[in-house]
DNA sequence: GATGAATGAGGCTTCATTCAT
DNA sequence: TATGAATGAAGCCTCATTCAT
């Protein structure tokens, strides 16, 4: 009951479920899927994660962790439209890098099993929000609602890079395309 | 001669399916859940569908064209936003009316498990892609795939759709910010 | 609840449930299947055969006396040599013709669940006892119980069709031979 | 490091499935009732044969190589007579030890079921082929195919356990007049 | 009588989780 | 702690039989 030994072996079961969850989709991966594809027994799993449950909490925090982390250099001092395209552009490189985490992150969502102090707002989200507040306020556009943006943001860059992995030619059309989407509706005339 | 396969009792259980499907998600409703959903025997629905599976892709069918019958007065002849902008106030009509209808399609869609004819494209789906055409051409944005615009309007209703019915205060707002998103991202200053 | 129609029906069910046994196994055949094949309706199954137990009793019934009504010219006065030849010759005869029944009817006594009623000794079976027990009292073998090698008259036919159905050019060999055992182990010095 | 496989569990498992499958019929046999009857629970079966077919194909393979192992003082110097004379004996009294067995390896056969490699001669069937060569070649018999002979053996002794274990009074009769039905057919003048 | 939809009891199998080793 | 066998509750689907038409 203390603490689990190997951190290692934490990591191993969580890539390996991102990899199973993929494959398979969340509710059709057996957990003994995942702790086969980790390389570690069926029980050991329970000693890292109580549950299945768990284990997707225990997911989706990492995920999104692990994209706060990749935000190193945020730009916090540049315009409200410098921080969005920031924001923009790490997503989609993320999307483009290792498009299966950011499926399975989205597929966690819509189980709607995640706990509640898993929903977190993160850093990424915090920022976004501020940014669009800032955009929305100094336009008048008193009745755009913020949060209803970033929830833009976000869906658009998942088709985004959706497509793009889909036809890898139009990645520059796309990413441009996409982002005048959200900022030509949102700051637009 | 014997009794006629009930049109009421394959609505009925088509109805159910949505309940649980809603209440449940799709891969952790029981068939039986649905039987019982819709008062008739767990045997019953292999009679009007050989399989969840079958069943899935009936319910994804059939929600389409209902879809597709709400759109009785396109404008054929009006302009490219004016038909855009219909089939988008009828996409946020239909998701205010019936939320849980297009969240199932929505997740029937993400399973993975369609059949490939059930996937033919819709009457709204090739008038949006169109209309979109349309306006790409006519800006000269060669490299701006229609087929990904598609993409945006559908992704856009849908999560306006769930800020509005998370906010219904702010629908009014909502629907002209999204459509604004979608049409200056569009045609573009 | 009077006496059903048409003869023919029933005629046609059991056909079908020939084919249907053979193909699939006694056990493993539907009811649906047969009625199928039989090109009736579910339900009309069971009028003409109170349940799927009835109906494999009324076909051991029907093959039984389909196989004694074959033996129509039986040498009554022939010498118990030229009357088990006989039998022996007609059986093999049969199995050529339609090896299917003959199978259905060893699946059928392999059941275990023929009634008591349809196991009365068929004008065959009493006519080979018979055969056998002249042999057996003439040579003085008091102790060999005639019913034994009735059970094994059956056996060796039962295998000598199935070994000439796979191969063919084996017939008269196995014809001979198969008859050599039986009566040389009968009326053997 | 965990609890092993445990040997006696399989066994367990394979004694149950003798059990039901003579009494119920394999085909009727549920899994849970073998199960049940080896004291174990229903998933526990599954964790020794992946399926029903499995364990069918697991006991077939195990009660024929039981009966390879009766034979262990097999007369390999002996005459051909002997030797046939050798397997026909302890087949009756296997038969006469435990008949389930020999049904169960007869109702297996019957399945249709066993896979290609479960079906393997095995060191009887090839010691009586040898052996009816032998006699057939040595009497010039050139067109009695060895193959049918070794067919008629099994079905002899099958028909002789099953009249014996009715009739046990006749046993010796039985065996003595099912091996001349054999050997006179064979040799015979 | 003929039809085939309706029924619901099982059957086989999967799987999260527990527990002996 | 790590292992993987053991557990048994469901899940999907089949099928003999009944019953409304």
């Amino acid at each position: 009951m203390s603490r689990p030994r190997s951190e290692d072996k934490r990591k191993a079961i969580l890539e390996a479920a991102i990899r199973v969850f993929t494959e398979q989709g969340i509710t059709n991966a057996p957990t003994s899927a995942i702790s086969r594809a980790a390389g570690v027994a069926e029980g050991t799993l329970f000693t890292y994660f109580r549950s299945k449950n768990d284990l997707m909490n225990g997911l989706y925090f990492e995920l999104r962790q692990e994209f706060n982390r990749s935000l190193t250099d945020f730009p916090h001092h540049g315009s409200a439209r410098t921080r969005l395209r920031y924001v923009w552009d790490r997503y989609l490189d993320l999307g483009k890098a290792c498009p299966e985490r950011l499926k399975v992150l989205a597929q966690l969502r819509a189980t709607g099993k995640l706990f509640k102090e898993s929903e977190q707002p993160t850093f990424v989200f915090v920022e976004v929000l501020n940014a669009t507040r800032e955009v929305v306020r100094g336009r008048g556009l008193h009745d755009a609602p913020p949060e209803y943006l970033v929830l833009a943001l976000r869906s658009l860059a998942e088709i985004t890079i959706e497509f793009i992995n889909a036809h890898p030619e139009s990645e520059m059309a796309c990413r441009e395309l996409g982002f005048r989407l959200l900022w030509s509706g949102l700051a637009g005339k």
